[in-house]
DNA sequence: GAGCACTGC
């Protein structure tokens, strides 16, 4: 796929693509379509080269130019550089990417590549996106909830702006759906008579890809475990096939480490003049070092194998696959409407899924695909994973449509509509956020200015109620709201070094829970830590995961102001972190004495409570009490849930508690970002979500 | 004493 990871050797020359044959008839579409839907196949070149098509053609005028998204960041910086190195300019001219936190282009950018989630923040500014000729929206066939969104909203778009060139790019059993969905009007017609102008609805443009053939293999007997099948079929393909690295498909992070260790077990086993297999982990818990190792050039005769999950269907592209082992199945979270609890679990991946799997064994030459299930197991696969709009918390994207000024959201035209359960569901917690109204409409400015920030709608409640003087813990909640946004680890460490890394984290615990202590953490990291990369290692913190920490609250900041809400920074020192639980929080094992901050400081306790209640104005939803046995009850559904390991309070007493997520895996419901609060609080900040029983 | 697929503003 065009969107990968930038892998210079690999460019093929423009005019070598196969859609290079097809530039006329490509723009003569077009320019006579208001939706085009383009069917490219893997290496078609649809993501670089059509946008060029258009230029070159003359399509930016009036300061009106292209626009292309991506549902990744890694997608939108790469295709845009390689754009540029094609068209010889420099990166942020002619051809620039706008992701967040980073805008590389300027009012005289022509073709500007950004994500999917980017391009509907400008809409809610520019709701016409007057600012572009021609939008396309790639990889629409991923179905996420922003490209879906995106799709509505341009269908919307479409009827105000005639001159507005759409372009999906689409796979192909996507393809009908998404042209169908643009011919529809209100009234249920689906012709595509041009109009007076002799300018088409829609049409959907095939060009074929550049890939190489992938034999299928199946097994004729179901597998009865398949990690032991799959290091089984790698170990056969390495003694028996040709050269070529290997790629295996399993589910999660477990499985990875299970199979890789097999792997090394039994390559231990070979003889020192056959050639080697070196299996390598693959996943997005992985630190980006750690990721890179899959990318560096295996030892003289060593076969890489790689062991991922579904990281490597789209998101990275492994050069030099020749072989691919698919287990069948994938990790997906949903969220039941029921208990307000999202799941994660394993199930059978999609046609369209194992098609993608296998495609990946034919990108530079010929390639094999082993699937681990029976030819009558693939044909009774769901042809697509169900789309994320049918499967999702939609609390936020309802708060977004809101804000793009979607009033009637029964009426938004949906690809696929969302389940009624999902959208009351939605509306029950916005409406007890105080976001929405009786009559479903935004509140102002509580609603308008929560659907600006990007955070959660319970997070965006907590920093604005921070502000309030009742509260007034602004500062605080701004850095809470950051590091409980960055995703991945903040915490870092290899292997065998989890004790020590155990030990560092106290060092930072507050007696209150998560929350504190993650505050603890980002005051150390800007004040002590002068963010040196450094400081990081010395305290098994991630410095990355640090870094967009600080970039998240910056921006928090200047959206805050933006609204009008002032943030007076406080000077925070390090030496002294206002408060620190350690004394009491270390656990009666023996542990080595490290140097512990002393008593907080006397007006510490304050501002601790207000933190944890104001915490409480946006979670209370989300609230638990501890049973003896140290599990949880949630208050809401009396459900028995867990902190989960990575909790503080996985083994602290407590008696309420919030919590900012719920996620159910194999049997165990855990909770995340844990912190105790007072029962009298939940119903004091509610709103009357709870109410004292009589 | 024990765990979490992947993204985005």
């Amino acid at each position: 796929m065009e969107s990968d990871i930038l892998i210079p050797g690999l460019f093929k020359p423009a005019t070598l693509l196969p859609i290079a044959r097809h530039r006329q008839s490509i723009l003569y579409t077009i320019e006579t379509t208001h939706c085009t839907i383009v069917v490219g196949e893997t290496g078609s070149g649809k993501t670089t080269q059509i946008p060029q098509f258009l230029d070159q053609a003359g399509w930016f005028t009036d300061a009106k130019g292209i626009a292309i998204t991506q549902p990744r960041r890694v997608a939108a910086t790469s295709v845009a550089a390689r754009v540029a190195e094609e068209m010889r300019c420099k990166l942020g001219d002619e051809v620039g990417y706008s992701i967040r936190f980073e805008d590389v282009s300027t009012s005289k950018t022509r073709i500007k590549f950004l994500t999917d989630g980017m391009l509907l923040r400008e809409a809610l500014v520019d709701p016409l996106l007057s600012r572009y000729r021609v939008i396309m929206v790639d990889e629409a066939h991923e179905r996420s909830l922003s490209s879906d969104l995106l799709l509505g909203l341009l269908k919307k778009i479409k009827k105000k702006r005639p001159d507005l060139r759409i372009i999906v790019s689409s796979a192909t059993l996507e393809a009908e759906k998404v042209a169908a969905f643009f011919l529809s009007t209100e009234q249920g017609s689906t012709d595509d008579d041009p109009n007076k102008s002799g300018v088409h609805q829609c049409r959907i443009l095939a060009i074929e890809g550049r890939s190489y053939p992938v034999d299928i293999l199946y097994l004729s007997q179901p597998a009865e475990d398949y990690v032991e099948k799959a290091v089984e079929t790698a170990w056969q393909v390495h003694t028996h096939e040709a050269e070529g690295d290997i790629l295996i498909f399993l589910t999660g992070r477990e499985e990875i480490e299970t199979a890789v260790q097999m792997l090394s077990d039994r390559a231990s086993t070979l003889h020192s003049n056959a050639q080697a297999l070196q299996p390598l982990p693959l996943y997005a818990g992985l630190t980006t070092d750690e990721q890179m190792y899959v990318f560096s050039e295996a030892a003289e005769n060593t076969r890489k194998c790689i062991v991922s999950t579904n990281i490597a269907e789209a998101s990275v592209t492994v050069p030099g696959v020749v072989y691919v082992i698919d287990c069948g199945f994938v990790k997906l979270r949903a969220y039941n409407p029921a208990t307000n609890i999202e799941t994660l679990t394993p199930c059978p991946v999609s046609k369209a899924s194992a098609t993608q799997r296998a495609g990946r064994a034919g990108r530079t030459q010929p390639g094999k695909c082993f699937r681990l299930y029976t030819q009558a197991a693939f044909n009774a696969l769901p042809a697509a994973t169900p789309p994320e709009i049918q499967r999702s918390n939609l609390a936020p994207l309802v708060l977004q449509l809101k804000a793009l000024g979607v009033d009637h959201i029964v009426r938004f035209p949906f690809l696929s509509p969302p389940p009624a359960q999902l959208m009351i569901r939605a509306f029950e917690l916005l409406y007890s956020l105080g976001a929405v109204d009786d009559y479903a409409k935004l509140t102002s400015p509580t609603g308008t200015r929560m659907a600006e920030l990007a955070v959660t709608p319970m997070m965006a409640k907590c920093l604005l109620s921070s502000a309030e003087a009742k509260f007034g813990c602004l500062n605080e909640m701004l850095s809470i709201a950051a590091m409980t946004s960055v995703q991945g680890n903040i915490w870092f460490h290899h292997d065998g070094q989890k004790k020590a890394m155990e030990l560092s984290r106290r060092k930072f615990a507050a007696e209150e829970g998560d929350h504190l202590t993650l505050l603890n953490v980002f005051q150390a990291f800007t004040a002590k830590g002068k963010k040196e990369s450094k400081w990081c290692r010395d305290n098994w913190l991630n410095f990355k995961s640090m870094e967009r920490a600080v970039s998240i609250r910056n921006q928090l900041r200047r959206y805050l102001e933006r609204l009008g809400i002032k943030v007076e920074e406080e000077h925070v020192s390090a030496d002294r972190p206002w408060k620190l639980g350690a004394k009491t929080s270390l656990p009666q094992s023996p542990l080595p004495q490290s140097p512990l901050p002393q008593s907080p400081l006397p007006q510490s306790s304050d501002k601790t409570s207000n933190i944890l209640k104001c915490l409480t104005a946006g979670f209370f939803a989300n609230a638990a009490r501890m049973q003896p046995d140290g599990s949880f009850k949630t208050v809401s559904g009396a459900v028995t849930v867990f902190a989960h390991p990575t909790s503080l309070m996985f083994n602290r007493k407590a008696d309420y508690a919030i919590f900012s997520e719920i996620l159910e895996t194999s049997d165990k419901i855990f909770i995340k970002d844990v912190s105790k609060i007072e029962k009298s609080w939940l119903t004091e900040f509610s709103n009357g979500y709870y109410t004292v029983k009589g």
